[in-house]
DNA sequence: GTATTTGCAAAAAGTTTGCATTTAT
DNA sequence: ATAAATGCAAACTTTTTGCAAATAC
């Protein structure tokens, strides 16, 4: 039902070692090192199953690009608004999502997304 | 330095008016029933730039349309995995952003957004 | 009168799809 | 042998841009 080929591995490898929740152009550039034939096509396609059977998840930001990541434990995103850089945290123990479900007895929360602003520790020194 | 035209009156209004986070689309045919020669670069242009202005907000969520709400204070979206409503709710309180500034030492949180993800109340009753 | 905004159409940018060919099982 | 994945090009969706004409000040 799904085979293994060297493409959708070398999808796999290169979001996994990727520490800068890449953009599909930016793994289809990174990938093309290992295999220069491979197709933008591809790239999406297998970005697509990766993210659908659960190793590695599709993240969004505010510029329109989809981003990936195979960071797959929950975490947070500190993103500095000067240098764009996205920082990876975690910070759900301060963050009382008990409380939130219990507020909110009309819905089910099942997950959340939080994500921080501001200026990250280079920037904010000069 | 910046005129006003009927046109970006109506993208205020339409956005002001609607409850539902719309797309630039959504607003092009909203605006489209008072001004019918309104134009798609026009609502974008406009949108644009009462986003810049401060007057209306850009969000975004898992689809990858920019969406805009003219709800200024600061708010989150509870957005159903079933029927994809967008609910606003407000549970600042309920998440201690100043705890969590004190623990980024190095990094300085000006901002955040909260998503939550779940099913609503009329999703999670059918 | 001059600067800004509009409408149109064309172009970007990101993503998806159809199809013949290739590859994995 | 056959089911699935690939590469290519073309299509599609969302957003942006150039430019002449129209509008606001």
């Amino acid at each position: 039902m799904s085979y293994q080929t060297s493409q959708k591995q070398a999808v796999l490898h290169w979001v996994m070692q990727s520490k800068h929740h890449p953009t599909a152009d930016d793994v289809y550039k990174g990938v093309k090192g290992d295999l220069p034939k491979i197709s933008f096509a591809t790239v999406y396609r297998n970005l697509d199953s990766l993210a659908k059977e659960g190793k590695i998840k599709e993240v969004q930001f505010v510029d329109k690009k989809k981003r990936y990541e195979a960071l797959l434990h929950p975490h947070q995103h500190f993103i500095c608004s000067k240098c764009e850089r996205i920082i990876d945290m975690e910070l759900t123990k301060l963050l009382n999502v008990e409380e939130i479900g219990k507020k909110l007895q009309c819905h089910q929360v099942q997950s959340f997304n939080l994500e921080l602003i501001g200026l990250c520790a280079a920037c904010r020194t000069t």
